[in-house]
DNA sequence: CTTCATGCAAAACATTTGCAGCTGG
DNA sequence: CCAGCTGCAAATGTTTTGCATGAAG
């Protein structure tokens, strides 16, 4: 756990270093965020957020998310058909295993990407800020069920 | 533009194959995606129709682009913020270059990921359908306009 | 002729915004 | 206190859908 409350205590002292304010509703959407593996929605911070704080609005999910992308503390994956999910333990650039059949997002732990941006930067002149790595497929618990 | 024609013609083929018509706005929209290297948006391909078939609606664009992308003759592209982009030349998984400035997007030669999706298959356990990879930055143009 | 496709308008979503009142620091 | 947040509701933008008419094969 310790890792989760790092991320967590590194996402509130932005916010401080920032002058936002900490209140309730935000740290339970940080507290999803940093802790979350499954790279949660709007809508499913949305529910959690309300087991703890019934009266909470989706425009605050939204609000806040949005400010924490803009601050580089959570890293948003848009995917055709569906909202964006969220990936607040690891900010920063990395490959995704999504399955087509549950929707579920992991993180997968394949070589980095960094020597073909710099390659790529090369070849083209672009300045390269980031990059996305994502495989589609379908997970081991799916391919049994079928 | 032996390729381009050689993409439409496959394009047409595939249509005539499980028995849709090809009326004159899917034609346009066909012609547009089969020789488009600028990876157009609806709403890009929809004036462009429009040009030669004033009467067109939008739905008819989202209608014939959705038919396509099922038929795997056109990748589409979505990314927060904006409407999905389409690629209509080269309907597979390839690398593509996102200048965050001016929005055009280019596809990138660089090395495939075939290799990559072996060993996340291995490693995971997934069976990988599909891939993305996407480079996001500052093209020359617009690195120089600053 | 017989589907199937089109155009229109309405609906369905996803996300953003304006604003009055509340509250963290 | 009081700037910044919240909740609500309305606005926005995108994509989908239902249906009557029109055209492709």
């Amino acid at each position: 756990m310790a890792d989760l409350d790092t991320r967590l205590d590194e996402m509130i002292a932005r916010l401080r270093e920032k002058g936002y304010r900490l209140t309730p509703q935000r740290l339970a959407v940080l507290r999803i965020l940093a802790a979350s593996q499954k790279h949660p929605g709007v809508e499913g911070i949305y529910e959690r957020v309300r087991e703890d704080f019934p009266m909470t609005s989706l425009a605050t999910i939204y609000k806040t998310v949005t400010l924490l992308k803009e601050m580089g503390q959570v890293m948003e994956l848009s995917f055709g058909g569906m909202g964006c999910r969220y990936d607040g333990r690891n900010p920063h650039p990395h490959p995704h295993l999504i399955c087509l059949q549950c929707r579920n997002i992991v993180d997968a732990d394949v070589g980095d990407v960094t020597g073909l941006c710099k390659e790529v930067s090369r070849k083209t002149g672009y300045r390269i800020v980031s990059h996305r790595l994502d495989f589609f497929g379908i997970c081991r618990e799916c391919q049994e069920k079928k």
